[in-house]
DNA sequence: GCTGTAGCGGACCGTCGGTCCGTTTCTCTC
DNA sequence: GAGAGAAACGGACCGACGGTCCGCTACAGC
């Protein structure tokens, strides 16, 4: 059975209006009559496309991921740059995609049981620890993986920006090093400063 | 005016209790008519001793960080070990606080809007921050510093234990190796790998 | 003991996530 | 185009929970 007309434009109307009041508001000023009222719509429809408010939030999530993740997958099947160098890769994308998402991914993270800066995330969160492997065999390569992506959280990035008052474009540089510097050689003496 | 007795013996009783209940059940699953009846206290005893939710959590990560913090505190202070060796035992020491408090701290990151993995923090984070720019001067210390916290989180350490399934061990050993290569030097050929 | 006051407790309130079910609307078939 | 059946709708309703209020209690100072 195909989705039906109306079904789909509440679905379309539903995920609109909660994106603009989690972005205007935050996560935790908007409630789910808020989003029903300013969808047009009434309050059951909401919980009958999405579940529940964690359902509705990793809809969102799963939405203003897609870009990012189509990017990321590609990057993990190109062959043709280092491990190193998609390792970095990675990280940066992943940084813009969370600055330009903030007051989202951050949602995503308050809301949901799951972990990981998005839905659909694991396989990147896998070839990510896959590729710490080949820069270093031997090492923890999922710790290491996971070391680097607590500092694409979200509520970390966010930390940094809003309460530390780092400019966007310092945190941006901070990742980029840190990246760097985790997959950079230990005996490689040009390995740069984090 | 002092602190009446039976007002003393409540805050006691109430902390106690919401500890235990945390600890058990994890903080969402407990309600604050939850704590004042296993505390064996009205409702609004509690409210009236912390104030709200958060400050019951905050009051209980404030206890429960009071060791730490001293430690720390002395490790600031020590002027006979080097600074990189200092940053090191502040992570680890830091860990195995988190580890040890597990419930509790993620309880606190969750419910305050503070950020921090304890109240009364901050001061020993500039204290890292210092160390960080004392350890390679040029660096972004306050990067870095923060960069090292991130992977100190509880809801990190949560995260690598219970979703990753990697043993407690072996998250204590990622943590000093990072801590090790984020004060090594980057041209110091004996970089412990992370 | 007496008294003033800090403290107590639990009934009460407003909000919000989630449910329910009578009504509406779409789509498929003839 | 009309009728039937199913899918979707919507908002009244419910239970849980954070937080408040205020009449009552009991501690501490005299």
């Amino acid at each position: 059975m195909v989705e039906r007309a109306d079904a789909a434009r509440n679905r379309e109307a539903i995920l609109a209006a909660a994106m603009r009041l989690i972005r205007e508001q935050g996560i935790d000023a908007v409630c789910m009559d808020d989003v029903a009222a300013a969808a047009g719509v009434g309050k059951g429809t909401v919980f009958r496309r999405f579940g529940d408010r964690e359902g509705l939030v990793e809809a969102l999530a799963l939405q203003a991921g897609e870009g990012w993740r189509d990017f990321a997958t590609g990057v993990l099947a190109d062959g043709s740059t280092s491990a190193a160098e998609r390792v970095v890769l990675l990280a940066s994308s992943l940084f813009e995609h969370v600055v330009e998402t903030l007051p989202l991914v951050r949602a995503f993270e308050r809301v949901t049981s799951k972990r990981g800066c998005d839905s659909g995330f694991e396989p990147i969160r896998d070839g990510l620890v896959e590729l710490m492997a080949q820069v270093d065999p031997g090492c923890d390569a999922e710790f290491r993986a996971e070391a680097l992506l607590a500092n694409l959280r979200a509520e970390h990035v966010h930390h940094l920006v809003e309460r530390c008052g780092m400019p966007v474009e310092r945190v941006r540089a901070g990742v980029i090093r840190l990246a760097e510097g985790l997959v950079a050689a230990p005996w490689d003496a040009t390995m740069p400063k984090l």
